[in-house]
DNA sequence: GACGGTTTCTACCAATTGGTAGAGACCGGC
DNA sequence: GCCGGTCTCTACCAATTGGTAGAAACCGTC
């Protein structure tokens, strides 16, 4: 448990980054360490090997995820409703992804990069999340069987609140084929119609 | 216009494949031709540079994805309607999609990997998927004007449905992740979930 | 000012990467 | 049986990959 938190925390820091837009096989340990102005035996000196490093990221980008996750979704003022008010919950997390996209996308690069299918830290990944997985589907499953929330099954109903964020948030090269480049305008007209889509799509027909 | 078909084509399928599982920088050419049975620089006979190989391979998918599309969402039975029940299009390309993750995940992988963000490929890949694009968006944009299907941007709304049915399809290690081993059928059911969501989504209140 | 621990470095390394050069094998036509 | 094109091979290559070994610099402590 050494105290030497700068160096491997810039470590941590660019290789989430790098990791995130370029791609974990598209980054080298020397590109990485140009990158932080160090030799490449240093990030070896704090992570022994690449997987290591790719493992500690992976982490790092989950609990960076879920800091600010619940700093919004589960924040003071909806105490009273926690299992509460689902479609607040949904908002929050649409809220959360978006500010996600603008301010650092290469941490949603980086979740998407974990969950690549085959992946092997898909597990640990989702592992480090299962706490929220598992409240969300509790809520969901209350909110269905009071009727609150239209669906029949709360996992894959979650299961589909979740692509469809997690894609209208990242799918930018598909937005950009259809004509639509991204940018902080954009970026708000997509939330809305997404917004308005899972609502259409969530809440029983009275609204 | 040499008429090679028999080498050339499978090299095409295989990089198809491991590109689509293993990723393109996961998959080294040395790898490729031995998984052939053939040596590296037979591949560059007829692909001058894994790029161009890539390419190749990246049309060809887009190719292979919109004749799987064409089979069934614009078969013949549905020829009067051919910008008419948007609803039915949308269950087809579903069909479609969950049939390719069935018998050829591979292939949405493949998807997935060219249109990764910053991937260079994205603009060809969505080029040549651009007429369908086109198609959907048209019909689509009457059907929100008729009012028989819910919605704001029609553009917005195609790329909502667009990374829902993607996601939900491809997104297997989330899936694992939340406890639902992937097989054939929760693949079923995941479909169905999937439709009834979208369904909810896109329809009026009186569906 | 010598000490042990932490940190960062130089110096290598074997293996793998994508790619080039060019020889030979295979083939139907003459 | 030889020729020209098509195809696949052997033989290399420079660059880059992740990783090891171990020397120095740096640090506060005694």
């Amino acid at each position: 448990m050494s105290r030497s938190t700068p160096t491997r925390q810039r470590i941590l820091d660019t290789a989430l980054t790098s990791f995130g837009t370029t791609g974990v096989d598209g980054t080298s340990l020397d590109a990485l360490a140009r990158e932080l102005g160090i030799r490449k035996q240093s990030i070896l000196y704090y992570y022994p090997s690449k997987t290591e490093l790719f493992r500690a990221v992976v982490d790092y980008a989950a609990d960076s995820f879920i800091a600010e996750l619940d700093a919004i979704v589960l924040d003071p003022q909806t105490e009273a409703n926690d299992l509460g008010d689902v479609w607040a919950q949904v908002e929050g997390t649409v809220r959360v992804v978006f500010r996600l996209a603008l301010r650092r996308p290469e941490l949603l690069g980086m979740l998407r990069e974990a969950s690549r299918p085959g992946s092997d830290v898909a597990v640990q990944l989702t592992g480090r999340l299962s706490n929220h997985i598992q409240v969300a589907h509790h809520s969901l499953e209350i909110a269905l069987k009071e009727g609150r929330v239209v669906g029949d099954d709360a996992q894959l109903l979650l299961f589909s609140l979740y692509s469809t964020i997690m894609g209208v948030a990242t799918e930018v090269e598909v937005l950009r084929a259809m004509g639509i480049e991204p940018s902080l305008r954009s970026l708000t007209e997509r939330r809305a119609e997404l917004l308005r889509f899972l609502r259409a799509a969530l809440l029983p027909a009275g609204r």
